[in-house]
DNA sequence: GTTGAACCTTCAAGTGAGTTGAGTTAATCG
DNA sequence: CGATTAACTCAACTCACTTGAAGGTTCAAC
């Protein structure tokens, strides 16, 4: 479907963009890097690198980050992403609020914005999002920097921009988001569900750089899956690849969907039905430290189920690493890491591996919404042949 | 790890090999294409599709198909792959015997052979493959026809071809097997698993034909998964993705592995406590039609697990399609596709599906080794930027 | 039946990007 | 200090795609 309506021929043009994105990911890959280094890990003439740094350089993408000293001969000039390059911003639409942030080419954030909903609709939302711009603007970061926004919306998104199916947005699936979105930004818009942009998050400035296979377990309302393959978001057929939370895991003797043992709501309600109240995620760390009966039991159940997600996922995908991040204090998350049971019968039960089997995300509790952002800048900087849909 | 090895920078030459390919998939996508469509379809100019074609057509890889007729305009001569203008070669190389198979570039099997071994080491097979290239011969495949080859093994194989992995064939994992078999074939060789070598055989010349996006479950000994993105193999980070007999099932009030439940082995040894001896396919096929207790409850209890797999398979990767296939007579293979149950719970739950949820293979028993084949004529056949490693 | 619009295809000139090979500069090693 | 090694640059070259004009062929409208 997508690629009958993208155009991937290449030409020298394309090829040139391509480049330059292969110059890119290896200078971000790296920290730093020479031409020739380039060169040579890309198999392009050092003058074709040479010319292609010298655009970068003049247009402010890198700038010389020092020299490789301590080999014989002349010593090469490295370069480094020039942070201050451009700057991307992620949006969050949820059904009571609207987040942003802004992060430069590094994957600093450069600031965060909040506005509060009562309605979700596209005219509601629409017009808090040219606040929010104005907000940013406000804040210091320059309008014209900015090189793209991702967007993060609950429900199934889809690639195709076809409207008729469900979301838990009103009014977002009759018409095309994308465009309505990039209208009132006047931004080149990405639409994508909170795992993913999360993944991209811990990718970019999180647990997952330099990783370029792996899959990240969200904790949102219910547990998603970000799946990156090659360094990109992977979204299936349909771009609905991830809903983890509706597989079904064996518990107590029967059987469950995942997100109803392994998910904030999850825990939530077993400590309502313990009668301990929680509202916030400060509550949750709170009652953590405390660790009720009825706390330890979900930490125990959970991270059980937990247990066959990885064992399902490392089975299935052969991932590098598996990422846990979300909505949960960061403590939670490590005791959920420490606690998962690593199955013995897996694929990645191996000895020659660089990362451990499941770690605990690094970007926190804004996870989506920076990987929005994060997105963004992802794609700038990796190299591309096709255009994103 | 490989975007390094490799040498991804795109020059005028890849930019080349890259819009060939693009044409000839167009081509056998559409069974046979115009210039004219194949410039709109890939958004090159007219121009550069004609020296393209032009070259093919010298070159012997199409032919002309005939001229489109009933519309305005000078009729558009068509263009189709020429089934003989090479040919690949399938090996699967088991614990008692080598097969081999030969197709064309349109998919139609050219010969096949088997020779029984005794030992399974390299010191053992890479001499009787030398001999199976000689029968091929005999058998009217002209060896210098042959662009390559594939090669099934059971195991991890894993794409670094790193030694020291566990492999079920004594001796191979001390070699570089891709090495040793380019060496005695003569052939580039691409050494791939059974689980998606069957699903490049359906993708080839079977049931997921133009399907770019699809996963495979493979009855092999256990239960294989091969997965299909973007037309091509996935193999995750380490190229071992898909042991899904592996993930845990619930069944029974209890967990167990889904291979135990849903596999040939399974169904034998269920046959075997009721005393019935099953010994070939043929006689798990004169059995299905008596359909012993035995036999139905297996089909029950299989079909509940494969729709386990089929929820989580959905809800992970969301593919067009999933394909049941392998070495169980069709009638089974039917028999499960009705039986297994469609998860209402499922985000391939969607109105507008192209294909069914699930289906039956169509290329049979042999289906690892013509994907071996069929996996060399997709790499022909599909645009890539970066060689195979 | 004639005219014209629509469409495919080719020719020839032009452009952009990468490659090649020689030459320059600057560290390190002996 | 000179030889060696390595990064980098200059200029000429090549390759593949694009552009624009021209030539053909079919269908449809008048």
């Amino acid at each position: 479907m997508a690629s009958t309506l993208l155009t991937p021929g290449s030409n020298a043009e394309r090829s040139r963009l391509y480049n330059r994105g292969l110059v890119l990911g290896h200078i971000r890959r790296e920290g730093e890097a020479g031409r020739a280094e380039i060169a040579r890990a890309s198999g392009l003439s050092t003058q074709a690198v040479s010319n292609i740094i010298s655009d970068l350089l003049a247009e402010g993408w890198v700038v010389e980050a020092g020299r490789r000293l301590g080999q014989r001969g002349l010593p090469a000039v490295t370069y480094a992403i020039r942070a201050e390059a451009g700057a991307a911003l992620g949006v969050e639409i949820r059904p009571d609020a609207v987040l942003a942030a802004w992060i430069d080419m590094s994957g600093h954030v450069l600031h965060g914005e909040r506005i509060a909903l009562s309605r979700a609709r596209p005219e509601d939302v629409l017009p808090v999002l040219e606040r929010l711009l104005a907000r940013g603007q406000g804040a210091g970061v320059a309008i014209d920097a900015l090189i793209g926004a991702g967007v993060v919306m609950p429900g199934p998104v889809g690639r195709t921009g076809l409207s008729g199916l469900a979301t838990e947005l009103p009014g977002w699936a009759e018409i095309d988001a994308r465009a309505a979105l990039e209208r009132t930004l006047g931004l080149p818009v990405t639409v994508e569900n909170d795992a993913n942009t999360a993944a991209m998050a811990e990718r970019v400035m999180g647990a997952a750089q330099g990783i370029d296979d792996f899959a990240c377990l969200y904790f949102g309302a219910g547990l998603g899956l970000g799946l990156v393959a090659g360094g990109a978001v992977f979204g299936g057929a349909f771009g609905n690849a991830g809903e983890i939370g509706h597989i079904p895991v064996p518990a107590r003797g029967g059987v469950q969907r995942l997100e109803d043992l392994a998910s904030r709501m999850a825990l939530a309600r077993r400590l309502a039905d313990a009668g301990l109240r929680t509202e916030t995620v400060e509550d949750l760390e709170t009652l953590h430290a405390a660790c009720p009966p009825a706390y330890a039991d979900w930490l125990e159940e959970a991270s059980a189920a937990l247990g066959h997600a990885v064992q399902i996922l490392e089975n299935l995908l052969d991932p590098e690493t598996i990422v846990l991040t979300g909505a949960l204090p960061p403590v939670i998350l490590a005791d959920l890491v420490a606690r998962t049971p690593l199955p013995a019968l897996s694929v990645a039960n191996r000895p020659d591996r660089r990362h451990p089997r499941l770690i605990a995300g690094r970007v926190g509790r804004r996870a989506a919404t920076l990987g929005a952002a994060a997105l963004v800048v992802n794609t700038a900087l990796s190299p591309r042949l096709v255009a994103p849909s």
